[in-house]
DNA sequence: TCAAAAGTGTTAAGTTTACACCCATGA
DNA sequence: TCATGGGTGTAAACTTAACACTTTTGA
């Protein structure tokens, strides 16, 4: 690089820049978050984001991907980009630049260890206390977007296990729209798809009679219409 | 601040932050970029978007709203972050992270010596050249943004004059969406959102027997049931 | 035997789409 | 007088919403 180009970057001040992760799971028909309560500093004692600083060698999603590994011992998880969150004194501590991203992730598909040893937990997000700096801001916006997407993507279907019921996913459908939904409507809409495939399987946990487990196939739905709503925008 | 929270942070590296803006107008029944033609370092001769870097007493959206004030002379436009931009590589001079946002602006309300200055100027976004770095990337996902916010926001406007025709209005729509309207359809719905106030207002610069003039106001808006699409997601 | 969740169709209401002609004006 | 864009209503197709009872089984 020349002379004068080095010059036009080294006028301007740098940042710290961090990752913020709002970590969904959908457990025992709730629809939660995975925060930390701070045994370290800054803010010790308080409910958190989990988060870490981006590194020299690492792209800003790579270095979200990276925090979530931390925390929960998952590779490949689903993760979108919330937005970056710039105010000057968002952290009281130092001015740091912070990306939120979301994350959606499987019940029990984690490592139960790792997530102790960082002291965090799973919340209702209708029992969300208050988070530190603008971490609030973060998990409603990415709520807003989760929910948004939800409606034309299949993303639900990682918040479930492999097989699920109906029951459970029309549950987890309402749970994200805060709505309750008509059965008859939902199969009705379900059977439409045809990237939501019946097994022969059945689950006994959830009733004496059991329920059928299903199964969202990728292939078929990449190949499919892909109309997804169940809820009206 | 205690000197364990000093440490946290400063073990970590720091970066450039830079804001780039996809502006968008709508002129002559077309959509349109504001883009620079650069005529200076790095990357000289080629297109990209209007961008500066983030200083230490703005936060990421004023340095964006700057920015185009830089640009344009305008104040108070609607502004929106498309997010962050990360990658190692992304910028072949330096590590820098970019935010990127869109802007809608009114055709005609803007400063034209300063956008000479900074040898911008329009650009028909269906002929748009290569851009610099990942700034391709960032219009793209823009426009997926504004095209999927114009469905439930009444931003159209923001890029309308004050008084408009109806045929604008749609013509607007039509390039937004890529697909082109039914002309009656469309009428009846605008007909329905009591927020398109008509005027008694005539403009005959479209046509000879003149067009009626139509106002959007927000007040009404903000109390009507907002159910604004056009078109079918 | 009963409590609890699973499963199953039809009809009315509402929404969306398709479609073609007359009007007013300036050149 | 004619070319140009402005303006207007209806009917059929489709989509959505509302609704209640039977089944299975373990406790």
């Amino acid at each position: 690089m020349i002379e004068k180009e080095k010059k036009f970057y080294i006028q301007h001040p740098r940042f710290y820049v961090a990752v913020d992760c709002i970590i969904f799971g959908f457990d025992e028909g709730k629809l939660k978050l995975l925060l930390l309560k701070r045994n370290f500093e800054p803010a010790k004692g308080q409910w958190s984001l989990m988060g870490g600083f981006v590194q020299k060698n690492e792209s800003a999603d790579n270095a979200a991907k990276r925090v979530l590994r931390e925390l929960t011992g998952l590779e490949n998880v689903y993760m979108e980009q919330v937005g970056a969150f710039g105010e000057i004194e968002r952290d009281p501590g130092e001015r740091v630049i912070s990306i939120a991203y979301y994350a959606l992730i499987k019940p029990d598909d984690y490592d139960k260890k790792l997530v102790k040893q960082h002291n965090a937990c799973w919340v209702n997000i209708d029992e969300l206390p208050t988070l530190i700096f603008d971490h609030d801001m973060m998990v409603e916006k990415a709520r807003n977007m989760m929910k948004r997407q939800a409606v034309s993507k299949p993303i639900c279907f990682r918040l479930l296990p492999e097989l699920f019921t109906l029951t459970q996913l029309q549950t987890l459908y309402e749970v994200i729209y805060g709505e309750t939904l008509d059965k008859r409507n939902f199969r009705k809409r379900v059977a439409d798809m045809d990237f939501i495939e019946i097994t022969d399987k059945i689950d006994k946990t959830g009733s004496k009679r059991g329920a059928r487990l299903y199964r969202m196939n990728p292939e078929t739905y990449c190949k499919s219409d892909r109309k997804l709503p169940f809820v009206k925008l």
